[in-house]
DNA sequence: CACCAGGCAAGTA
DNA sequence: TACTTGCATGGT
């Protein structure tokens, strides 16, 4: 076990504490967000959150029976409305047929399986995947992401042309498989590339990782 | 392979 | 003030 990752995690936690991320109403909204949050910052998708509440939406029955004209609307601050409204009725469609919004059912199933189906559905790639995983599911599945892929980058940890893959066996094979730690690793990882490790940037040197750095 | 869909915050000139 | 950048996925 390298222990590097969980250098980064200590550092990063000492500098941020506990950041209890994702906090939601419901499982649904979670996977919604997760949609909605595809190449888009969160305060984009949080307003679109908002409209879909105000409007009693934040359910999958409803959602598949709206007209997509009309979801797009409600979606629009999240960006890429016509496309995301498309790709929440598709989840939408998914989640009656499988669950019927009984969440416990598809919980059950093992994480393979569960990935592979929600690999399945048009608009859900990997790192989507994996976010309604660990965060509406609780599974112990590592989150990648562009802030994640950076910081690993600059720490020396990953090639640049890293695959999504290669990064997320990377962390489960070097760092503890459970749950909460893993989310708490995300969460911290995107707060230290905001703050210290910026895209066209050298690293910050106030960076509370800066004494594990290899390049840069 | 490159480009587009679309919004908004944050950063920079 | 006005321009630029970041940002997952699938279709063209």
């Amino acid at each position: 076990m390298n222990k590097k990752i969980s250098k980064i995690y200590n550092n990063a936690k000492k500098y941020f504490g506990n950041l209890g991320w994702w906090p939601a109403d419901s499982v649904f909204e979670i996977i919604i967000g997760a949609i909605l949050t595809q190449n888009t910052s969160w305060k984009n998708v949080e307003k679109a959150i908002a409209n879909l509440k105000e409007k009693r939406l934040i359910d999958p029955v409803k959602i598949c029976k709206m007209r997509l004209t009309e979801l797009s609307v409600v979606i629009r601050p999240a960006g890429c409305h016509n496309i995301k409204a498309k790709r929440l009725k598709e989840i939408s469609r998914f989640i009656v047929a499988e669950c019927a919004g009984v969440y416990s059912k598809l919980q059950k199933r093992s994480i393979g399986k569960l990935r592979g189906q929600l690999l399945n559905v048009s608009g859900v790639g990997p790192e989507t995947a994996d976010s309604i995983l660990l965060y509406a599911f609780g599974k112990p599945v590592f989150v990648v992401d562009a802030y994640t892929k950076r910081v690993f980058y600059r720490h020396g940890l990953i090639q640049e042309s890293a695959e999504y893959d290669e990064i997320q066996v990377l962390v489960h094979e070097n760092f503890p498989r459970d749950t909460k730690s893993l989310n708490q690793l995300h969460a911290l990882l995107v707060e230290i590339a905001k703050k210290f490790c910026k895209k066209n940037l050298p690293l910050c040197a106030e960076c509370p990782l800066k004494g594990l750095l290899v390049r840069n």
